[in-house]
DNA sequence: TATGCTAATTATCCATTGTTAATTTTTTTT
DNA sequence: AAAAAAAATTAACAATGGATAATTAGCATA
């Protein structure tokens, strides 16, 4: 049976692969939906996998020394996932992966993905642009902690985010920008403050 | 003319590479030695080229809204940089890179590099290699922000970087760190506090 | 609508950081 | 060795952030 739903994730996740690209995907990728509150991978958890968000909301997130949990990373539609202690570190998930919302994944074992994209060029080339990608988020973040202070961190995540504002609780989002929920809710009563 | 120190250079690139395969960047390698305080690249640089340092210190700097210098990177001995804003965000550099210390680089066009590599698997393997490292270290540095202290944040480099930290001005550590260099100091001297 | 749960705000207090400037220490240059 | 320059420390004060607890707001559900 088609799973025009797949079908048109993949091609959502690269113009440049051709459906015949897609294809070699698709007989391999499964679907996962996760209601909200629901935990893509656990702490612990070993599956090397690769997610792609066809819908939803997904947080990553650890226990700190106190047993709190702190919100580390936020990722949405058309972004790839990928649990960086499995696949890179080896070694099994220090974090917690849960759907803020109700989320449609694609995934497919790490693996077969690695075996796939060897024996395809344009894959080659795709996995490369979103490794790209991902580096280049990960400096713009480093830098954002250097170079800004919380408050500034706040506006240029407002600007460059402006619709998960309304999706993500406040209290994630002060994990995300390295500040305590208090602080987040006293940066936003000076910004509206100074509009004044 | 045999280049011996390249070559031993190259060997420490990898040595999962046989002789063979260094043997190819080896033709398309310059050399470049870089004094105290020199620039091997400035702000507006364009370009486009891997580098590989052999011997020395290297920081990265931009000039913030003050027009200070603000240090946000470091690499030394055996690292690979490339300039993230040319390479990768196709921008002319927003920073000037410049060496600490007297500093042998190995630097080759990237282009040619691709070129290079793309003809040769091994080559390819161990860029993948060197491309997850860096994306190791930025997810590891994002995470210092978000879970620690900068009291934490700054035992935690000592403890990674013991060495590093005698052989660079504590006011680039404090940009690092994401702090002052004033506060760095009230840092350093809280710690000596409690050891007593 | 009333109830309960969670998130966000506010208040209080204390710790830390930023800013600026003066002082001391260290390093480099003459 | 002396002088100059740079780095690090210290001090003083204001601003901000963290911790905790109380309050309010928002939302879901009985």
């Amino acid at each position: 049976m088609i799973d025009f739903e797949k079908i048109k994730a993949f091609y959502r996740i690269g113009k440049s692969l051709s459906f015949g690209d897609v294809q070699v995907l698709l007989q391999k990728a499964q679907r996962k939906t996760l209601e909200q509150g629901e935990c893509l991978i656990e702490e612990g958890g070993t599956k090397k996998e690769i997610y792609f968000i066809a819908k939803g909301l997904v947080r990553a997130f650890k226990l700190n020394s106190s047993g709190e949990e702190v919100t580390t990373s936020l990722w949405w539609e058309n972004q790839v996932i990928g649990n960086y202690d499995i696949i890179f570190f080896s070694q099994s998930s220090q974090f917690y992966f849960e759907a803020l919302e109700k989320t449609e994944i694609l995934f497919i074992d790490y693996e077969v993905l690695q075996h796939i994209i060897s024996r395809n060029p344009k894959l080659e080339t795709h996995r490369k642009f979103v490794l790209h990608e991902i580096l280049r988020q990960s400096i713009k973040r480093i830098e954002s902690f250097v170079l800004l202070s919380p408050e500034e961190r706040y506006i240029e995540f407002m600007k460059a985010n402006p619709k998960l504002i309304h999706r993500v609780p406040d209290k994630h989002i002060a994990n995300i920008l390295g500040i305590t929920p208090v602080s987040l809710s006293r940066i936003r009563k000076r910004i509206s403050m100074k509009k004044k």
